[in-house]
DNA sequence: GCCAACGTTGGC
DNA sequence: GCCAACGTTGGC
């Protein structure tokens, strides 16, 4: 199983509103960046995720998992973009703050700190178990 | 609100 | 195929 790490503007789609979507989940939609496609093109059914939240935020408020693989982004006739389902798992009972992650040194190669533009990324088992970990939840 | 970093576009 | 111009994201 892969980890990884979804990105949204609260005001644009929150991590609340993820979680009144329940088990149905919801379209990671509107991602018109080859990179952050690419990863979602990897991701299998059963893989988790952290949500995180830009902008004003700026922490990792929960795990989301994903349910379906990559498909036509249905908020688009180009076939270039596509995305995947996630629904919400669990809330971190802490969230864990961009500046936590960069001050943490076993943090200070995540794509997080390393390329901020990126919004959907992926996350190594070790950087999954420490944030984990920081956040109060089991892995 | 500003600006740095980065990705994309289009002219050559 | 290169590179300048431009647009967008996201941290501060």
């Amino acid at each position: 199983m892969n980890y990884w790490l979804f990105k949204s503007e609260p005001s644009t789609w929150s991590w609340d509103q993820q979680v009144q979507r329940g088990e149905a989940g919801e379209e990671w939609d509107g991602v018109r960046n080859y990179q952050a496609r690419n990863n979602m093109r990897l991701m299998k059914v059963g893989d988790k995720g952290f949500f995180y939240h830009s902008q004003s935020e700026k922490a990792v408020v929960g795990v989301v998992e994903v349910i379906a693989e990559a498909h036509q982004d249905s908020t688009t006739d180009d076939d270039r973009w596509d995305c995947v389902d996630i629904r919400a798992v669990k809330a971190l009972e802490t969230p864990v703050t961009l500046e936590m992650c960069k001050t943490d040194p076993r943090l200070a190669e995540m794509v997080l700190v390393k390329n901020t533009r990126l919004s959907v990324q992926p996350v190594t088992p070790e950087e999954w178990q420490i944030i984990c970990e920081l956040g109060g939840i089991r892995p």
